[in-house]
DNA sequence: TATATATTCAACCATCCGGTTGACCATCGC
DNA sequence: GCGATGGTCAACCGGATGGTTGAATATATA
């Protein structure tokens, strides 16, 4: 059972945190299409480059997004398996019937360490 | 009387603000398995009264709860419906399988049949 | 009626968040 | 090298958030 001492923060904090802003909610639905630089992830939105680029750090930061830059741009791509841990806890709460929330856990930790699954160490 | 003007916001922005909160998903996952009085989801947790039922109140406001006042005790119970607003708009990203919930169910009936044993990965 | 219980209200505080602006690197093309 | 382009950094601002405490309100109960 993984126990959350004070010390460390659930990634499901920061997880919904990033997800509950309409600008990254965008900015992640735009990445959805293609694999975008800053500037252009910018372009749509009526505010500044460097709030982008704030956004943006908060998603990696999250995990939704990774960044990779090659040469001067810095090129952003979706990263949806923080987004599928959050809807796996969001999905216990589908049904109406108790769940066993323990074993849901130990599940939860076996599909995780699944190594067929695409994962990025954050 | 859900006015739409422009200046409303997103339900997606208080729903996933809402779940950011570890207190909250708590809280969530206590009424999980059974309604309870504001009372007694404060009880495990070492924040004030006051501090419970704030948090509560954005719990309602994001429409996760609702709240039924009967004599001078205030029952909440989970409202499952926004949960699954926020699921769905994660899977319309659709870049991942929708959560195996007969995964789940798979693990479940090999923990009832071998309580003791660790399971290796499908 | 008096008292205890359940919950909220109000004021306050520290911190975080989303935004701005201007300065600051880094890299590309010429 | 030089200027233009891509992006971040740092300081700042207003407002939201999560917490506290103490008073207030409403309902049970003795």
């Amino acid at each position: 059972m993984p126990v959350n001492t004070a010390a460390m923060t659930d990634p499901l904090d920061t997880i919904f945190a990033a997800l509950a802003d309409p600008t990254r909610r965008a900015i992640l639905a735009m990445l959805l299409e293609d694999d975008m630089a800053v500037t252009d992830v910018a372009h749509p939105f009526a505010i500044s480059l460097a709030a982008i680029s704030k956004h943006l750090v908060l998603l990696a930061g999250a995990g939704l997004i990774a960044q990779e830059k090659r040469g001067r741009v810095k090129w952003c791509k979706l990263e949806p398996d923080a987004m599928r841990v959050a809807t796996v806890w969001m999905q216990s709460f589908g049904q109406f019937e108790p769940v066993d929330l323990d074993a849901f856990e130990r599940f939860l930790a076996l599909e995780l360490a699944d190594p067929d699954l695409p994962h990025s160490p954050v």
